[in-house]
DNA sequence: TCAATGGTTATTGTCGACAATCCTCCCCGG
DNA sequence: CCGGGGAGGATTGTCGACAATAACCATTGA
């Protein structure tokens, strides 16, 4: 009832795991690098407990990779990874589209839009928009997951998948090269949602997904490691 | 370097872990009970600390719900829930069918048939094929799933989401009650497969799981609880 | 010079105990 | 008789120490 603010009310392992999980998908913890128990102890003030149990959970998300008796190390993502998670988030985003064309309240709409017109006006205003885009972007997904209304599939999305997605953002500094199309699209999948054409909205989020992917695999290509 | 078997290599936690997920899913501990820390670590004779990261696990699968300085209690899926879960699948194992259909190997096609072949032949001679049924309606799927060739979407199908949907049919005891439907719908898929026709695959695995998340919500309407 | 083997060291896995929090139930006042 | 408050008990959260395992390094033999 007292405490010094809000979040304090929650575990000490639970605050471990944020921090963690936001210093490993920032880059602040480099990919691939091994990670000591003690060492993240000491440097979170936390003994060897709660930060184990914050590290099995992370290890869980697919965030660090763990060998027994030999250590923890950041998770590092290759291309293929990458690509596999495109597959999942097409088939996964584009049910999130059309559930939220069906159940999306006039509201959860209305903040759609305002999200598009945003994005819009950065686009024109700005020029290096990069870190706008990529964080618009994700707005603009989550808006739409979260209009699924469906618990299990916003936890697979937002709780499993973007962290991921976040993380190699960071580490290969991949902004999106193509903000325009991209723009088109979202706009023409929020007319979709707007017309609750269900069929539409998922076949144009499945579109846009699978060319996100192309793009990557193009770059891939081009810079083989 | 000894120790009695294959299986001890791994680590306790990891051991209690497969054996908690088990009883969880068996419904040996009935859905909905509460779990202690102690009376587990006695039960499986280990300490708390390895229990606790067993805990922490299957946390993060939705098998147990915990609630801070409380306690930790067995999930107990609602009707809901388990629709949720369909949905998903319906997005996911359509993706699986589409990509098995594109990269399966003629081996794993040919175990696909002989799962079939088993399973059209326990259709003719017995009667109450309830559990075998289930089992091989489990299988076909898996093996579906295993053929895309993705390890993110294999995890999140088979490592997260089957676990949820086993331990609800133990639960409500529920097993398919139109066998014969899905059996031909099963067919229909190894042909899409068969054939490589990756977009028909989708379909119709998109429209199996469908029909059965149907079925499970008339059933719903018949028994509201 | 290279390879194998043994010891050393550092890290992880496990345990038992203490502290913090919550639930329960009894007692007391209205 | 009923409601509120506090003490007791039980459970979870956290910590430090010990045991087990694997990586590293040096030494020895060919």
């Amino acid at each position: 009832m007292n405490q010094l603010a809000e979040g304090s009310t929650r575990t000490l392992a639970d605050r471990v795991f944020s921090r963690l999980q936001d210093d490993i998908v920032r880059g602040e913890i480099p990919p691939g690098s091994k990670v000591s128990e003690t060492e993240l102890a000491g440097r979170y003030g936390v003994s060897r407990g709660p930060l184990r149990e914050a590290i099995r959970r992370l290890e869980s998300r697919k965030l660090l990779e763990r060998e027994v008796h030999v250590g923890t190390r950041v998770a590092s993502l290759s291309f293929e990874d990458l690509i596999e998670i495109y597959y999942v988030r097409e088939a996964l985003e584009g049910q999130a589209a059309r559930l939220a064309a069906e159940r999306m309240t006039d509201q959860e709409v209305a903040g759609l839009h305002r999200v598009l017109a945003q994005h819009e006006q950065q686009q024109d205003i700005r020029e290096d928009t990069a870190y706008f885009q990529r964080e618009g972007d994700l707005d603009f997904h989550y808006r739409i997951i979260q209009g699924s209304h469906n618990r299990t599939l916003i936890r697979m999305l937002i709780g499993e998948l973007y962290h991921l997605v976040r993380m190699y953002r960071y580490q290969f500094s991949t902004t999106a090269n193509r903000p325009q199309k991209a723009l088109h699209e979202h706009r023409r999948i929020v007319e979709a949602i707007e017309a609750r054409d269900a069929e539409m909205a998922e076949l144009l989020m499945r579109r846009h997904i699978g060319r996100a992917r192309e793009n990557i695999e193009q770059q891939a290509q081009r810079s083989p490691q």
